[in-house]
DNA sequence: TGCACGATGAAC
DNA sequence: TTCATCGTGCAC
């Protein structure tokens, strides 16, 4: 497998997220395919974190892409972001499900369990995903992925951009956290 | 300094 | 539909 230069995330959004299905999260000796999706376009989205300004807590969302943003929620559940494109666009891909590749069992589907399979907690939020640690990588046979898009999960106060469709799941995926 | 509220998940 | 559980953000 071959882990993703910067260039990958420093694209838009939504491209990022399409492509990320299929690809591999890797967490030292945990993997995981990521089979679901979402994304947040930045401050003009109302969905999103960075939608109300920067703060301690979104800050990485306003840092260079290639970097982890990794949140607690609902007080006990961490959910894991990828930054995405220039730094300042305050962009990000919630990663939200992934199907056992090796070094991780049980259940993988939600945001939250995804972060607890993977032992992704707050000590990573700003990891550099470069690093040797935490990245994603490209497996050596990459089969075709059937994407489907629908809107985004537990974002209804969002308005007209509760109804965007940008969740992308892998069609089939019997690791995909709802249909 | 206090408090209402989530990009959740599971049970009832 | 309700509950567990707590850091964050913004109102006093």
């Amino acid at each position: 497998m071959k882990k993703l230069g910067r260039e990958f995330y420093d694209r838009k959004t939504v491209i990022v997220a399409r492509e990320l299905l299929g690809k591999l999260l890797v967490h030292g000796r945990r993997i995981g395919r990521i089979v679901e999706v979402e994304a947040y376009l930045g401050r003009h989205d109302l969905a999103a974190h960075s939608a109300r300004g920067l703060t301690k807590r979104n800050a990485p969302m306003f840092g260079p892409p290639g970097y982890a943003y990794v949140y607690l929620v609902y007080g006990m559940y961490y959910c894991t972001n990828v930054v995405t494109e220039s730094e300042g666009h305050a962009s990000a891909v919630l990663l939200r499900a992934v199907e056992p590749v090796s070094g991780i069992g049980g259940r993988t589907r939600g945001p939250g369990l995804l972060s607890a399979a993977m032992g992704i907690d707050k000590r990573l939020n700003g990891h550099d995903l470069l690093s040797d640690e935490l990245f994603v990588a490209a497996p050596d046979r990459h089969e075709p992925v059937d994407v489907v898009r629908r809107p985004r999960i537990g974002v209804g106060y969002a308005g007209e951009w509760a109804e965007k469709l940008l969740r992308f799941y892998v069609r089939g995926s019997s690791f995909v956290s709802r249909k």
